[in-house]
RNA sequence: GGGCCGUUAGCUCAGUUGGCAGAGCACCUGACUUUUAAUCAGGGUGUCACAGGUUCGAGACCUGUACGGCCUACCA
């Protein structure tokens, strides 16, 4: 809403006239930098040290703070790279200048020429010769000292707190150099990256509720995906032996600390290797790229130092449970009989859940807030896990582990079930199931089906949450914090 | 969904027992030729989140609403 402008957008606006009405515009449409501010300040050491006679460098960037000190102002001026201080003489300057100077604020976008030096305190400084306006700042920039705290501003109004809080901007840089460092981990051992559809008209691969949408040319409903499982699969069975792909996907359930509906999810599938293989892959990839960004394999979170080098502790999913919550879960081959034994332990147990949800439920309340140090938990009941592949000599349980650490999940792998009749039989039931219960119905993907006949390949398969990965490795305890526009509800 | 906490100037925050709306930064005016959280002198710029209620009088107390945070619940 277009309410009252405030006094200091009122002024600017002011200053905005005046420079127009000279004939400046404010506005132009590019600027030739010789140099970022980190190349300048290299730069003046290199002429430090041969003793060279300053050259004139042009930079650019956004006006940060202003000390004038009478005839000389000193100003910040701060680029992508980083910062250095500007000075002008106010009598060395052509009247233009001075005149547009004298209009400009806080949080200008400018260009500046000149000769770098370094002042009686040592800071290297560059001495405007000649001043442009990039771009007229009208609204005022956050404080500088204590910068932008509101958290609601910080996350609606993201380019004032990358502005105004460094660690901000910390953050996101390794966010992009640790997913730039998966690729590479993934590229060097022969993984191919391919897209796969977002809008797919059953929504597969993970039992979570999915966005709805509509296609109007086609006038279809599209789900957006939850996983892109199913696709990724159907490459396997095309002959791609190693595929991934590092994407968004779309939950519509609960906000919280750590669920964003749209977060960024790797999925990676191998073809002929199994769980053991892909527990392998998952420890070397999380510190080699821990190792490669941070420049160790040790993180602090939440007040604990996690060492990440391989191995990470490997504990079977029975065991963990029976460690932390004190329940054998294959003592207690249904549903009731589970439950009966967690009311006991003065749990608050959900009728609805089946065996699978209940034994999630042990995961999530006893073992999970345990397991700070990486810890795979392995062997996870069929139930629970309708396209993983059962043990050998075990059809209850399935080749599966979980990774955690820092009290998260952070991967979910298995390997693939590629028997196509099994498959099929354990949708009937898990749809069988779910209509009981009345819970939204879930259509059967038939054309993935339809491709497991035609053979895929044995396969291990991985799931890592990138933005709890992120969160691990930046010390965050909020995925809000490693997701640049997190989902937030809308301001009246 | 439930519980607790928060919302005061552009930003960061005080505001006592219910009694004239405050500070720092930013901003405006002036001084100052090496400052760097510059300094000095002067200036308060406000729908106290919103809507009701209690009261002679509400930023404060009560009720409701919105948004946010934390916890909890939900969640392959």
């Amino acid at each position: 809403m277009a309410s009252r402008l405030d006094r200091i957008a009122q002024q600017r606006r002011q200053k905005l006239d005046r420079i127009r009405r000279r004939g400046i515009e404010p506005y132009p449409y590019g600027y030739h930098r010789s140099h970022t501010t980190e190349q300048a300040l290299a730069l003046l050491e290199t002429q430090e040290e041969r003793s060279q006679e300053g050259a004139t460098v042009s930079l650019a960037g956004r006006i940060m703070a202003n000390r004038p000190m009478g005839k000389i102002s000193f100003l910040d001026l701060r680029d992508g790279s980083g910062k250095i201080q500007l000075c002008l003489y106010k009598n060395r300057l052509s009247e233009e200048s001075l005149e547009l100077f004298q209009d400009l604020d806080i949080g200008d976008i400018i260009g500046v020429s000149g000769k770098l030096f370094r002042t009686k305190s040592g800071e290297p400084t560059l001495e405007v010769e000649s001043l442009t306006l990039l771009a007229k700042s009208l609204q005022p920039l956050p404080e500088k000292w204590h910068g932008l705290a509101d958290v609601d501003k910080r996350y609606r109004q993201r380019y004032l707190d990358l502005i105004a809080n460094a660690e901000t901007k910390e953050t996101f840089q390794v966010r992009s150099r640790i997913i730039a460092a998966i690729r590479d981990f993934l590229n060097q051992r022969g993984f191919l990256e391919v897209e796969t559809p977002v809008l797919q008209p059953s929504a597969g691969g993970a039992l979570a509720r999915p966005f709805t949408t509509h296609h109007h040319a086609l006038d279809q409903d599209f789900y957006l995906r939850i996983a892109p499982e199913l696709h990724l699969k159907r490459l396997l069975i095309g002959g791609f032996d190693r595929v991934y792909e590092l994407g968004r996907i779309f939950r519509n359930e609960g906000v919280s600390t750590k669920h964003n509906p749209e977060f960024t999810m790797l999925e990676s599938y191998e073809a002929y290797v199994d769980y053991n293989d892909v527990m392998s892959m998952v420890e070397e990839m999380v510190s080699e790229v821990c190792q490669q960004v941070l420049g160790s394999d040790k993180v602090e979170f939440g007040g604990e130092i996690i060492n990440l080098k391989p191995p990470w502790q490997r504990l079977e999913l029975r065991q963990a449970i029976k460690k932390y919550a004190g329940i054998d879960f294959e003592k207690y081959p249904d549903a009731d009989s589970l439950r009966a034994e967690m009311l006991k332990l003065k749990m608050e147990v959900d009728p609805q859940k089946d065996r699978g949800r209940l034994i999630d439920e042990l995961i999530s309340t006893f073992v999970e807030p345990n397991l700070m140090q990486p810890t795979f938990l392995a062997d996870y009941p069929v139930e629970m896990s309708p396209l993983a592949k059962t043990k050998p000599d075990n059809d209850r349980l399935v080749e599966r582990f979980e990774a955690f650490a820092g009290g998260m999940e952070i991967a979910n792998a298995f390997t693939e079930l590629n028997d196509p009749v099994e498959q099929r039989e354990r949708f009937v039931r898990q749809q069988k199931e779910r209509q009981v219960k009345d819970e939204a119905e879930e259509t059967i993907d038939q054309d993935f089906l339809l491709a497991l006949e035609y053979g895929m390949p044995p396969a291990g398969g991985l799931g890592v949450g990138i933005d709890r990965l992120v969160m691990l490795l930046t010390g965050q305890q909020s995925i809000r914090e490693v997701i640049l526009f997190p989902q937030l509800k809308e301001k009246p």
